[in-house]
DNA sequence: TCCGATGATGAAAGCGCTATCATCCGCTAC
DNA sequence: GTAGCGGATGATAGCGCTTTCATCATCGGA
């Protein structure tokens, strides 16, 4: 191939060059070159490769943008996240971005800060960008989100809930469900008194819903549920830190911590530690998440394992299946849990 | 406002609206629409005011791949990182997602998989998508990706590193001189044998600077380093569980680990605590990263807290300037660390 | 009274691709 | 011999915007 100077069918000098660029250079017509790059089955093997040869010379990079406004499909998807700093919707992204990246899709990305209002104008703005499908967290939205997607009429996947009025599609597992078990577990563990340790009411869907499958498995064996015990800030371990000191005063004793998530837990535990307390002699703790330090607390934590990774692959996959014009059925994939049982309760 | 049935301006039945769809039923021209939409200034306030009522009416959603094909710019940054599975980098993107969103710009995000292939494979997926700058995670890159920057001419920011050679803009820290000021401190406070837990030789980027700093902290005091333990997978506390074993079992004795991340040195630390081992008495552990458990582990993990969230926001900043024609100077810009003692060291 | 500013609007020309339809060739089938 | 067909290629028309340039009032100053 000739490295010296630009030749005929060369690029303009400075410009980027375009496909008529490669097309001159390999002496086709620009169709020829699209195709040959976008169907190559449709293409003689020799005029295949006159081409790659010139796209090679010329260094040319489709223009993704200028295919996407032709073709009306972009290869996009978007997410919104509550948040990035929380390793369990990191793991959630990690997994839908693979699979959307092993398709050749893009993933355009924001968090909303557990703001339904934000969360609404992420959604719009990629839906801006003709993202050709959507990947949310949780049921809670925006009213008028509904309606956004519905005139978009791109499919959308929500993720880490069981939502009772599905948008579209459902990648997600039953929080309130989960609770119960877990608090199920620790009664037949022979708790008694078991504090549910996470937002105050309303402070969140999915704090919620494990605090109602908390109490759910008290009312179903006739018992009362033991104290919530409100905290903060849901995402730092100084909440559980001082959910412990409050729980070791109350009377009559609090002998089970069951903690929202995982990162309040190990506050709880680290807090027991410091203060020489038990766990599980004087107090139990439970939390909910299984994240990665989970086993390697001391003591290992019990807790819930959630899909967090599965939920981001089968969201991308429930996308791309719909995407590809195939039928998804079920719409709704309840991806479960499990109660790992470690030292701590 | 008319619910009742599409008007003549209206859009055509199933289609969604454009903007010529917009322009007629305010009975202003498309370019109208246009200005009212993109430079309101520009356009008086009635004529606003019925392109917005107009906008509302028919829920316009403008198309941006439309208008970034018109305007060559489109709003979108694309940025790589090794993994999200990892609250370091996640709190840069997190940093990063911030600022791009409060300027109205998109995150487009792809995962690496600490492959250096796979970042270039992303990095020109970006540019195909006519990304207007990039965030790059370290140093090390293939030797093609710096002629598809400099073919595309987008701004580039590498975060996490201080590259000798940056490809354009850097926000990022000194992996070695911090390993270094970690390493002398523990020096300093009486620690002799001081064994360095990381990948192996060459595993990555970012782990050798860091122990090349722990060696020239004793090279520089005439010392000898303590040995190189190195593990398989420095992204798990397994790593610093397995670190600890075999730290233990050295003569002369080690009595100090320094771990090349938070990760390792809480296993090494967890494990301690299984063993009984004293933490600092019989051996000192010391971190890198100061992710958010490290002042709540037993003992609180001394560590070097690096700049994640500020390299994401300062990479953003740097971007958003750069786009917006805005000399920035300097190019390069050190965030720094600090050693953060605690008690395990 | 006329003129160049100034402000508000519009018409037309692309941005760089893909979709669609047309063309052309060589081949088989009768 | 020729109709018919599939494979390979090309010409053309947009995709829905922004940009650029043109138009046309309106207005204060000479």
């Amino acid at each position: 191939m000739s490295e010296d100077g630009r030749q005929d069918g060369g690029a303009r000098r400075g410009r980027r060059p375009r496909m008529a660029d490669v097309a001159a250079r390999a002496g086709v017509s620009l169709v020829t070159v699209s195709r040959a790059l976008g169907q190559p089955q449709l293409v003689s093997p020799e005029t295949r490769q006159r081409v790659t040869a010139a796209v090679a010379e010329l260094g040319y990079l489709p223009d993704l943008v200028a295919g996407s406004l032709a073709s009306s499909q972009t290869r996009i998807v978007g997410a919104v996240v509550p948040t990035l700093a929380n390793s369990f919707f990191a793991a959630s992204v990690q997994g839908l971005s693979e699979v959307l990246d092993a398709a050749g899709y893009q993933l355009l990305l924001g968090n909303s800060g557990y703001d339904t209002r934000r969360e609404q104008s992420l959604a719009a703005a990629f839906l801006g960008r003709r993202a050709d499908g959507l990947v949310l967290t949780g049921s809670r939205h925006e009213a008028a989100l509904r309606g956004v997607i519905a005139g978009a009429g791109v499919p959308v996947v929500e993720t880490w809930e069981l939502p009772a009025e599905p948008l579209d599609m459902v990648a997600g597992f039953s929080n309130d469900a989960a609770a119960e078990a877990m608090t199920a577990g620790l009664l037949d563990w022979g708790y008694r008194r078991i504090a549910f340790v996470g937002l105050p009411d309303g402070g969140e869907s999915r704090s919620d819903q494990r605090r109602k499958g908390w109490r759910r498995a008290h009312a179903d064996r006739g018992l009362e549920a033991g104290p919530h015990i409100a905290v903060e800030d849901a995402n730092s371990p100084v909440g559980g830190e001082a959910a412990l000191e409050r729980a070791l005063a109350l009377a009559p004793a609090v002998d089970a911590l069951f903690c929202a998530n995982d990162t309040l837990a190990l506050g709880a535990i680290v807090a027991c530690q410091k203060a020489g307390v038990a766990v599980p002699g004087r107090i139990a703790v439970a939390g909910f998440g299984d994240f990665d330090l989970a086993p390697h607390l001391v003591p290992g934590l019990t807790t819930v394992r959630v899909p967090g990774g599965e939920m981001g692959e089968t969201a991308g996959r429930m996308l791309l299946d719909r995407l590809a014009g195939r039928r998804v059925e079920p719409r709704v994939v309840d991806l479960g849990f499990e109660i790992v049982r470690r030292a701590s309760a």
